[in-house]
DNA sequence: CGTAATCATAACTATAACAGTTACGTATCG
DNA sequence: CGATACGTAACTGTTATAGTTATGATTACG
């Protein structure tokens, strides 16, 4: 069990394209998810932050979509789910400064893991929620 | 404080390319990357099982490469130290089948998964520890 | 042989990120 | 007003990783 949010939140805002532009509760997506309300609206407020949905208070209210789905790139959702959390993290501890290679190795992989990163999140642009959502629909039923 | 398992691999190994042919016992190891010696067996033991090094006890041995610096590519360091974990899990818990979206997600997903995962690997093997070494060799002091 | 260096590994604790849950307050519709 | 829904704090549970301690097995070498 751990870091799942990328993959809530692409089936999050798939849900809410395909619901589009009916609002839903987070009641509702939790459902569709399988998890709690609670988690659902923690999500969506990061990427509510990040200007993919908005929400609505009371009866007929909920989540939807501000931003057309064919806009919003997975490497985008990676962005704002990721936070701070860092995809390739250095050491724990400041590695011995007085050693050749320790003195110098965490200069020469963050270079190496700001390539890594860009490589994956050129990957993930090529796929919006509108692609997820068009594989979905037409997909076979397993 | 997780999953630095990568950056202290490449740290490791470039350390026993620097010192080849001399074996360094993991003693040392742990004083350049700041750690327990304990946990650099654990690591390397992996790597072992790898084939990228091999260690040997009593005085005088510890820990050399078995393979040539400039055949380990990144990428083969990180398959072999994530070993089972996911770099992009999906949910904890199956998702609601009975929905359109819920019921498909997940096929959609691990094909979006493995082609970021791809694009990671093919980035990452361009860099081998070879070329980290040089790097370390090259970089002028910050 | 004995001793020191070194690995192998189990077992335990510690830490942090994430996930799940409960609870309560606020907003809004009708 | 009452029902629906969000906002969020606070707490618990789970897992991966890291760190630590301890014990046993190898091996080099005098």
């Amino acid at each position: 069990m751990v870091n799942s949010k990328l993959t809530v939140g692409i089936h999050m805002l798939t849900l809410l394209a395909f619901a589009d532009p009916m609002p839903l509760p987070s009641e509702t997506i939790a459902g569709s998810v399988n998890t709690n309300p609670v988690v659902v609206r923690r999500l969506l407020a990061l990427l509510r932050k990040a200007g993919f949905v908005d929400s609505n208070s009371g009866p007929g209210g909920g989540w939807r979509l501000v931003r057309r789905p064919e806009e919003i790139r997975m490497s985008d959702l990676r962005a704002a789910l990721e936070e701070n959390r860092e995809v390739f993290p250095l050491h724990n501890a400041k590695p011995n400064a007085a050693c050749p290679v320790g003195g110098k190795i965490q200069g020469v992989l963050v270079d190496l893991y700001d390539d890594a990163i860009r490589a994956v999140d050129r990957q993930l642009a090529k796929t919006t929620v509108a692609d997820v959502l068009t594989s979905i629909l037409t997909r076979p039923v397993p």
